[in-house]
DNA sequence: ATCTTACCACTTATCTGATAGGTTTGATAT
DNA sequence: ATATCAAACCTATCAGATAAGTGGTAAGAT
C-alpha cells in the first residue's frame, strides 16, 4: 500500500495538540466509564511523546466540552454527560438575544409536551411515586406560602418542587437524552418561575392553581393518557407563559424602557 | 455567623484561573461581537497579572466551550454561537448508549413538530421561497435517483435536500435557537437518514413517497394551518421511524450480532 | 501601473526546568 | 485499632526560549 493519501493523514506531521486530543478522546470513549480517573498528566505525556504542557491544554479543551473534571491535586476524571454543555449554550444565547426569553419558552413547549406524552405511555411505578412525591411537595409549599405570606424563602422552595415535578416527569418519560434537556433547560427558566410567580399575583391567581395544572397532568400520565397528558402540559405552558407576558410588559409599562447597552 | 467560609470569596485570593476565566467572559459577553478578536495573550497576560500559560489554558477551555476559535499566528476570535457544543453532547451521549438512537428521534419529534407549527404561524414569503426550493432539490435527486438506479452519489443528495427541508423550516419558524437544535441534530441523524432510506427500500417504497410527505407539510405551512403542519410533519417522523425499525430488525436477523470490538 | 514575491513584525505553539500548593496514602505512635 | 503526621504523588503556575504560522508591506518583475 502507497501512502494513502486521505483527508488526514495519521502520519507524525499532525499537530501534536490533535494527536493528544485524539488519544485522550479515544481513552474516554473506550477504555474509562464515568467517574474513572484518567492516567497523570506526566503518563500521558509520556505515552503521547509530547511535554505536560500540552497534555494539560488538551485536557482544559476537554474539560471546556464538559467530559473531564480537573481538579488540582488530583487526577482528571471522566465526567457523566449531562446537559450543563447545553444550558450554557442556551444562557450564552439569551445574553446575546433580549428576544431568547420567548424563543426558550417555545422550545421549551416543545420538550415538555413530549416528555408528558411519553411518560404516560411509559409510566412505572417508581415514575408515580417520583411525581407524587414533587406534587405532595409542592401543594405543601403553597399552603405555607398561603399562611405566611409571600416569604422569599418558601417561594424558592416551591420552584424548587415545580422544577423537581418537571423533572420527575422527564425521568418517567424514559428517555435520558430529554431528560438532560430539561433539566438544562431549568437554569435558564429560573427567572422565569419567579416572573410566573409575579404575574400569576398580578392576575390574582393562587399558587394552588399551579398545583391544579400539575395535578391534572398527573393524573392524565397515570391513567397512561398521552393526548391528555400532553395537552395539559399545553395548558399549563400557556398559563405560564401568559404570567411571563402580563409581568413583561407591566415592567415596561411602569419603568421606562431601558436603554440597549451598545 | 463566623463563617468567613462561604462558597465562593470575590476576593484577590481566587485561583488565577477563575480569575481570568471570569475576565475573558466579561469581555466576550460585553466588548466583543462574535467574529471579533479578542487581545494577544501577551496583551491579556499583563492584564490580569498572570502568565501567558494561564490564559492560554483559559483560552482553550473557553474554545472547548465553543465560544472561541483558536489558531496559530492569529488572535482568538469570538464564535457566532451555534449548535455544535449541543451536538458533540448528542454524540458523545449516542456513543454511550445504543438505545440513544431511539432517544434521539424521540428528541427530533418534539422539536421537528414544533418547527413545523410555528413555521405555519409566521410564515414568511421568504420562508416559503427557502421550503420550495428545498422540495424542488429534492423532487430533482429522487428523478435523478429513479433513472440511474440507486447512485451513492444521487442518494447523498437526496439527504442533503431533504435535510435542507428541515433546516429551511426552522429557519422559517422564526424560532433561531430551535433553529440551531434542529440543525445539530442533523449531523448525529446522518446515518439514520441512510438506514430510512434502505428501510423505504425494503419495504418497497419510493423516494417519491418521502417527497410527496414533504410536500404536504409545506401545503399546510404555506397555508398557515399549525396544527395541519404539526400533524403531517408527525406522520412524516413516524414513517421514517418505522424504516429504521424496519432496517434495525432486518440487520439483526440477517446478520450476527456484531461483536463489541473492545 | 499592476501584479507577484520576498521579507518582516507579530502572534501563537510547544518545550524545558523549577517552585508552590493540594491529595492520597501509608507509617508511626498511642 | 485508631488517630496523627509526613512523605510521595500530582496538579497549578511561573519564567524564559525556540519554532512555526499569518498578515501586511515593500521591493521587484511584467
Amino acid at each position: 500500500m502507497i501512502a494513502p493519501k486521505s483527508k488526514k493523514r495519521p502520519g507524525p506531521d499532525r499537530p501534536p495538540t490533535e494527536r493528544v486530543l485524539a488519544h485522550v478522546e479515544a481513552l474516554i470513549a473506550l477504555e474509562l466509564v464515568p467517574g474513572a480517573s484518567l492516567p497523570s498528566e506526566a503518563a500521558l505525556a509520556l505515552d503521547c511523546g509530547v511535554s505536560r504542557l500540552t497534555i494539560r491544554e488538551a485536557l482544559k479543551l476537554l474539560a471546556g466540552r464538559g467530559l473531564l473534571d480537573i481538579g488540582q491535586g488530583r487526577r482528571a476524571i471522566v465526567r457523566e454527560p449531562d446537559g450543563s454543555s447545553f444550558g450554557g449554550f442556551l444562557e450564552t444565547l439569551m445574553q446575546r438575544d433580549p428576544k431568547g426569553l420567548l424563543e426558550l419558552l417555545e422550545v421549551r413547549r416543545a420538550l415538555e409536551i413530549q416528555s408528558a406524552s411519553l411518560a404516560a405511555s411509559r409510566i412505572s411505578r417508581a415514575g408515580v411515586a417520583g411525581l407524587q412525591n414533587a406534587l405532595d411537595g409542592m401543594s405543601k409549599a403553597a399552603q405555607t406560602m398561603r399562611n405566611s405570606g409571600r416569604q422569599t424563602d418558601a417561594n424558592d422552595r416551591f420552584h424548587d418542587w415545580d422544577i423537581g415535578f418537571h423533572e420527575a416527569l422527564a425521568l418517567a418519560s424514559g428517555n435520558r437524552m430529554l431528560a438532560s434537556l430539561i433539566e438544562a433547560l431549568a437554569k435558564p427558566l429560573r427567572n422565569c418561575f419567579t416572573m410566573s410567580m409575579e404575574g400569576r399575583l398580578l392576575r390574582g391567581i393562587s399558587p394552588t392553581t399551579t398545583v391544579t395544572e400539575h395535578q391534572r397532568i398527573f393524573d392524565y400520565v397515570v391513567a397512561g393518557n398521552a393526548r391528555g397528558a400532553a395537552s395539559a402540559m399545553r395548558a399549563h405552558l400557556q398559563e405560564a407563559e401568559q404570567d411571563i407576558r402580563t409581568i413583561l410588559s407591566a415592567r415596561s409599562k411602569g419603568a421606562k424602557p431601558q436603554r440597549t447597552s451598545a
